[in-house]
DNA sequence: CTCCTAACTTAGAATACCACCG
DNA sequence: CGGTGGTATTCTAAGTTAGGAG
């Protein structure tokens, strides 16, 4: 255990973060030209590998022998491969050093293919965007990854305590030593490492090895282990029993804005009451989902509604108010089940039985936790008025030309032509797979004699040019006549805007219904292209409380699909996606209602109580890394990864979906062992998003990878014996309530209380909104949250860049007069020959001083905007960190929260804006 | 168990909007 | 003032998680 704890306790580490950790890239360079990848599968992959084929012979376990496409071609393209570049950064710095040089990077590697390849391949093509270009941009090279290195200093002040240890430096070199050592500990290990790499493209560069550097930080993470570091522990901990309480305790409800606004608006209905709040008690808990719920929803009404209110009042009253509130009980009613459907019922049934009861009552205000209970009513009246189709088809009769010749169309056969027509200039449009689907669908509309049978042949020019010419009219026209245009809209789409739920207005998120168009599919998608057919009111079921009157169907002449009456459910209105059968597309309420509000809380309710077992958690992974049960060892190990990494759960996909993969479906080639002991992951996520990473792992985490790899060849599952099914229910196991996704919560949300408690020191007011930016990032950077660089990104450098050597020049000249102004000189001619006029040298100095403060602004915007180019910082704010630690590090510090969430977040946090400023995750 | 369905959450891209700026 | 660049909002695709049927 000595050993332990120093790894665990990252302390030593810390402590060098001052020093740098240095990145240590390794090699890397070198490698850049290589494929990496391949490699190291192998040999199969190889270049020459003709990817298909392997998979296939290999068992058929993976493969599936349908997949369409082709992705042998892509490979080629994108290749690449080799991609990979280490992220992570060294401390220091920053700066991107790293960035590959050279590179290389071509495409061509082959690599990959095959289908275990896809991933590469995938890759590439996917997202090009992001970098495509790869190449070139450095950044690219850096991506993500990278800037985290800088960060880490901070953070790893921060975690210091935590972590230490782990990390970076040792990273690199050491990291024999530390980790193993580390392992052992074990649960150390929970976090050290990770890093998250950005993968975005490209650039193999270098593989970077580099990257390891795993450090990352995580905050949390540290271990616990280990009562070393207490903090952390302490944190851990401790923390939230005792906030909890009184998070739960205070916050609840807010007030809710006065009634007012409600009823008065809007259709007036009835008139409904605040919110009620209510909800607290209540709760309905899903079942399934559980959520218990309680409380507080109530911002969110407000805000529309009446609005007023509180709006108007700044935030800090709003939080104010909170606590009066309460929380109470109004409206709902209550539960009784769900009247409805007797079908639904089952539904109930089931769920029911998890949670369970608790209940009522409403003290639950005080506690904090929801109490369940409920049954899984979500409400207990309900009313809308439906959804509001897209206008019809206006034909423009523009012609486009087939082999040369103007074209008749029929209105539906134009629509579909001008789908086409529109894109382009996307990506789409180049896709053979987007085409080959566009046109087969196409001509089915078109009918079997018609004259076009060849895409080839197709000409849509004459239509993409009348589409560019309606943009420009629409661009043309006066703000005035904008403006009453958006009235216009606005009037027509004002009552399908809003929901009453138990007597309190809301607002419905997307109550327009789909309008037709092709398919865009993300990343390699099989059905890209495929026409999605206008939804009619006759595939539009609505559901709506009992006694409400049924929305009129806004097409005359037609009718809903159904009428439902399910109070176990949220949704107003569904329909099946033409594109899967299969699938629905629902109408909800919007992000700001209570409904919405309430689950949001209990997420993070349930991920804040996880930290409560984390430890015991990490523990029992632990031990089970070397259980002799392959089963066993192989839950532990995934769990090991989506704790440690924020991988997502990976459920199993059909072949008429993107190949994209999450921790259960890793194949054996999205993962490399890289002796000693790190692991390099590469493969597409949610969205066709690549995940490029390379981390250090414990000894036995390492070992057993090596094993599940052991005997199998491309394509084929990495975890073979778990589903997701399986691990959530070994989750649950572990703590009420838990599954995979908690651990993403978990770690982003602890991620930023760390991070922000650690950094944020007195400043100015723009110096703290940095620190939480940086936090911010770091978060994105876990969760791998990106975004395609802009196509006006690399212009916009170019212009920095311009003003930058400007401004240096304008420095030079300064500086070259200050002398002459010292030695009473005149000045001489400026640029255009005109004399200038002689200053005195302070005045000079005062300039330079000037100029030199516009220079390191501009430096700094400049590195702030190459950095987050590839970085995408809502998804996290969104969706992942709980709001409280937001709003109360804005009241601790003084920060205007509407400085860190916009109108949007402020409504849909509406629920956490009352908490205590000592609020701790 | 496995498979399939249902209901919700999470995501990045596309658009709309807006404050600047030369 | 028209273009820009950044942010906010909209849109809808793509995941996760349960529960039920067989």
């Amino acid at each position: 255990m000595a050993v332990v704890n120093p790894s665990n306790n990252p302390a030593m580490f810390d402590d060098d973060d001052d020093v740098p950790l240095s990145f240590k890239r390794t090699s890397n360079s070198l490698k850049t030209a290589r494929p990496t990848p391949s490699k190291q599968e192998g040999s199969s992959g190889g270049a020459a590998r003709p990817t298909p084929s392997k998979q296939e012979g290999s068992s058929g376990g993976s493969g599936n022998p349908a997949r369409p496409k082709p992705v042998a071609h892509n490979l080629q393209k994108n290749g690449v491969t080799g991609a990979s570049r280490p992220v992570h950064m060294k401390p220091l710095s920053s700066t991107p050093n790293h960035r590959p040089s050279g590179s290389g990077q071509p495409n061509s590697s082959a690599q990959h293919s095959s289908k275990g390849n896809n991933s590469i391949d995938k890759s590439k093509l996917k997202r090009p965007l992001v970098k495509d270009e790869r190449s070139d941009d450095s950044d690219d090279e850096v991506p993500i990854g990278l800037r985290r290195k800088a960060e880490e200093k901070k953070l790893k002040r921060v975690d210091t305590a935590v972590h230490k240890a782990d990390d970076s430096d040792d990273d690199d070199k050491p990291l024999s030593l530390k980790i193993n050592s580390s392992k052992m500990s074990n649960n150390s290990v929970s976090k050290p490492v990770l890093q998250r790499i950005a993968p975005k493209v490209e650039q193999p560069d270098e593989d970077s090895d580099d990257d390891k550097p795993l450090a990352s930080r995580l905050p949390n993470n540290a271990c616990p282990k280990s009562g070393g570091n207490v903090s952390e522990d302490s944190e851990d901990e401790k923390p939230l029993a005792a906030r909890f309480s009184k998070v739960a305790g205070s916050g609840n409800l807010k007030t809710a804005s006065s009634s007012k606004g409600l009823n008065s608006d809007t259709n007036g209905q009835r008139s409904l009451g605040k919110r009620p709040l209510d909800n607290s008690n209540q709760t309905s808990l899903a079942i399934k989902k559980a959520k218990p719920s309680n409380v507080s929803a109530s911002a969110s009404v407000k805000r529309e509604i009446k609005t007023d209110d509180n709006d108007n009042t700044p935030l800090a009253q709003r939080l104010k108010m909170g606590e009066s509130s309460k929380g109470k009980p109004p409206a709902k009613s209550i539960v009784k089940k769900s009247p409805a459907s007797a079908k639904d019922i089952k539904k109930l049934k089931g769920k029911g039985k998890l949670k369970k009861n608790m209940k009522n009552s409403q003290f639950s205000k005080t506690m904090r936790v929801p109490p369940g209970s409920g049954e899984g009513k979500k409400w207990t009246t309900l009313e809308h008025n439906g959804v509001i189709f897209p206008p019809p088809y206006k034909p423009h009769g523009v012609k486009m030309l087939y082999n040369g010749q103007p074209v008749d169309l029929t209105p539906e056969q134009e629509e579909v032509a001008t789908m086409f027509a529109v894109m382009k200039d996307t990506d789409y449009a180049g896709k053979p797979t987007f085409i080959d689907n566009f046109f087969t669908d196409w001509r089915k509309i078109l009918g079997k004699n018609h004259i076009i049978k060849k895409f080839e042949l197709c000409d849509f020019t004459p239509i993409y040019e009348w589409h560019l010419r309606e943009k420009e009219k629409k661009k043309q026209m006066t703000t005035e006549e904008k403006k009453a245009l958006r009235e216009e809209k606005l009037k027509q789409e004002e009552k399908y805007m809003w929901a009453v739920v138990d007597g309190v207005k809301e607002k419905v998120g997307n109550f327009r219904v789909e309008p037709p168009g092709l398919f865009r599919g993300r990343g390699e998608h099989p059905k890209m292209g495929k026409l999605k057919r206008r939804i009619q009111p006759s595939d539009i079921t609505i559901n709506i409380g009992k006694g409400a009157p049924v929305p009129e169907c806004p097409i005359p002449g037609e009718s809903w699909k159904e009428i439902k009456h399910d109070n176990t459910v949220t949704w107003l209105a569904f329909w099946n996606d033409p594109i899967s059968q299969k699938d629905f597309k629902y109408v909800f309420l919007a992000a700001s209602s209570s409904l919405k509000g309430q689950s949001d809380k209990e997420k993070y309710e349930k991920s804040r109580k996880l930290k409560g077992h984390i430890q015991r958690i990490r523990e029992n992974y632990t031990k089970d890394f070397k259980n002799k049960d392959v089963t066993r060892r192989q839950i532990a190990v995934a769990t090991y990864l989506i704790d440690k990494l924020a991988l997502r759960a990976g459920n199993e996909k059909d072949d008429d979906e993107a190949d994209t993969v999450g921790c259960c479906t890793l194949k054996v080639d999205n993962v490399t062992c890289m002796p000693p002991n790190k692991i390099q992951f590469d493969f597409l996520g949610k969205d066709s998003i690549r995940y490029f990473n390379t981390v250090e792992v414990e000894e036995l985490v390492y070992k057993a990878i090596e094993g599940f790899r052991a005997g199998k060849k491309p394509g084929e599952g990495l975890f073979d014996k778990i589903d997701t099914t399986r691990l959530n229910a070994h989750l649950k196991d572990l703590m009420p309530g838990l599954t995979a996704k908690v651990f993403r919560t978990y770690n982003a949300s602890i991620t930023l209380d760390g991070i922000l408690h650690e950094e944020t020191e007195d400043g100015t007011l723009l110096e703290k909104i940095a620190v939480y930016q940086r936090a911010n990032k770091e978060v994105a950077i876990i969760c791998n949250h990106q975004r395609s660089v802009s196509k006006s990104h690399e212009s916009q450098m170019i212009k920095l860049n311009e003003k930058i050597d400007e401004l240096k020049s304008q420095m030079e000249e300064l500086k070259a007069d200050l002398s002459k102004a010292k030695k009473g000189k005149p000045l001489g001619y400026d640029k255009e020959g005109k004399q200038k006029r002689n200053l005195a040298p302070e005045a000079i100095e005062k300039k330079i001083a000037m100029v030199e403060g516009k220079i390191d602004k501009m430096e700094m915007d400049k590195k702030i905007k190459e950095d987050l180019k590839t970085v995408a910082l809502g998804t996290s704010k969104i969706n992942y960190l709980d709001p409280r630690i937001t709003v109360a590090w804005c009241k601790r510090h003084e920060v205007p929260i509407e400085k860190i969430f916009n109108k949007s977040l402020i409504a849909k946090f509406g629920w956490a804006m009352d908490v205590d400023p000592d609020f701790r995750f």
